[in-house]
RNA sequence: GGCUGGUUGCCCGAGUGGCCAAAGGGAGCAGACUGUAAAUCUGCCGGCUCAGCCUACGUAGGUUCGAACCCUACACCAGCCA
């Protein structure tokens, strides 16, 4: 990485939001090595790609000269920050211990934990079960005015609405106040990032440590990432795109990024590649002439794909999808091409050819035999890349490729494989 | 503890005794057009042994020929009062 200011890196890249002062932020940056941390709750067994953005602006500023906490929020983690529809069913303990230990994993795989920035691991928890209702209330609740408390905007949406807001998760932001201040205090900590929707958590910290020590601290928002289209970002047709390959197949990760939209494209290169400015705008002009050759969707899936699952998974994912996407037949690539691209897809056994509707289900591709039926009545199902139309229609064992596998496909792109066990 | 309002399909939300598997919107699915893109148009969108049947409108019971709709109890959510 060229020296440039990290803040115009990040700006370029529309990775700030909101910031607090940001000429005092980028002379903190001007002057020397910032300790900074970026927390991560426990709300699933695993982070998503939105808390890879996250994650990667982490990477970004380390990797610019500063020192990374990684934060995993074991305690907020049991107590849930206010969602603005709802409040939070709460998970048990034990739950969220064993999420902790899979979430900081995950976290630490993008950081650089050698040199003369090395980032270190922290878990709230550590300070803040052993601190008492009384210091709580005492010795950082003196520092909380209810009312610029209850004008944050999380709290303000749930105050309005008839849901209404519990004094549990009301009280989020004191906790997450607290974690900076006293990573301030252990580590000289004087940034913060965090998702836009995190800034009333984020300046809590500051204001705390603005009255606490009478220093000021930093707060740095990224935006959430929406796409051209003004949905959500990162969820599929089955639903969230995990980190994680057990619940993410890097197939599935591959697939995502590949099926990036064109208007899209331009925005997520910069968010997610570590590729120079100068080569990012030489992938945008390409995408640009021609985006029918997808140049952008590829780069990205590429260096996604490898930095989150490695080089291998990543091969592995393009090899299938071009035996399963090709032009060619079903039926002309070898046995061991089509046994290594049907590892990728959701696979059932069956020890008799069943009707397709049947088959659909069993696979997964429809939710229920009457999804299976409509599916085909619609014209939507396929048998090895070849439209199958009757609902009824049954499989011949000429069908079967290699004499043991039926390739089912949904719509354009949700395939799946039957294979066939003698019995 | 009292009072009031609420609990409908994935989400929001209409529905106040038969015409209700339940309006409308969103999300989602498929087809056409394409580039495994977007937009657009069309169709679909509880389940099944699929022109019929079954299950569903917080839970349990009741009234009725018939209940998402009426009654009772309970549970949960919210608001207001104490």
């Amino acid at each position: 990485m060229t020296v440039t200011d990290i803040v115009d890196e990040l700006r370029w890249r529309g990775l700030i939001a909101l910031s607090t002062d940001e000429d005092a932020l980028r002379k903190a940056f001007a002057d020397g090595p910032v300790t900074f941390y970026c927390g991560f709750d426990p709300t699933a067994p695993s982070l998503h790609l939105g808390n890879l953005v996250q994650i990667l602006t982490m990477r970004r500023i380390q990797q610019a000269g500063n020192l990374p906490l990684g934060l995993v929020g074991g305690a907020t983690g049991l107590i849930g920050d206010p969602k603005p529809t709802a409040e939070r069913v709460l998970n048990d303990r034990e739950t969220v211990g064993a999420w902790v230990e899979r979430v900081g994993a995950q976290v630490e795989r993008y950081l650089d934990f050698e040199g003369p920035y090395a980032a270190r691991m922290v878990n709230n928890l550590d300070w803040t079960s052993e601190l008492s209702a009384i210091d709580l209330l005492r010795d950082i609740g003196k520092y909380f005015r209810v009312n610029s408390m209850m004008a944050k905007e999380a709290v303000a949406r749930r105050l309005n609405s008839d849901a209404g807001i519990s004094y549990t998760e009301f009280s989020y932001q004191v906790l997450q106040g607290n974690d900076f201040l006293e990573l301030y205090r252990r580590y000289g900590c004087t940034l913060q990032t965090g998702g836009s929707d995190q800034w009333g958590n984020l300046t809590a910290g500051t204001d705390l440590i603005r009255k606490a020590e009478g220093k000021s601290a930093h707060a740095l928002a990224v935006p959430l990432l929406v796409k051209a289209d003004g949905t959500k970002f990162g969820k599929t047709e089955t639903g969230t795109v995990w980190l994680d390959p057990e619940l993410t197949t890097p197939y599935a990760f591959y697939q995502f990024w590949l099926n990036t939209s064109d208007a899209d494209v331009s925005n997520f290169l910069r968010v997610f590649s570590f590729r120079s400015k100068q080569e990012i705008e030489e992938l945008e002009r390409d995408s640009a002439e021609r985006p029918a050759g997808r140049i952008g969707q590829r780069a990205l899936a590429e260096e996604l794909t490898t930095l989150v699952h490695g080089a291998d998974q990543y091969e592995r994912a393009v090899a299938a999808s071009k035996a399963l996407f090709g032009q060619g037949d079903l039926g002309d690539l070898d046995a061991a091409t089509l046994a290594s691209a049907l590892a990728e897809v959701p696979t059932a056994t069956v020890t008799e050819l069943a009707p397709i509707a049947d088959l659909l289900v069993a696979v997964g591709l429809s939710a229920s035999r009457s999804a299976a039926r409509r599916t085909l009545k619609e014209g939507g199902a396929y048998l090895n890349n070849a439209k199958v139309a009757d609902e009824d229609a049954v499989p011949a064992s000429a069908d079967l490729l290699h004499g043991r596998w039926l390739v089912l496909r949904r719509g354009k792109r949700n395939l799946a494989a039957v294979e066939l066990q003698a019995s």
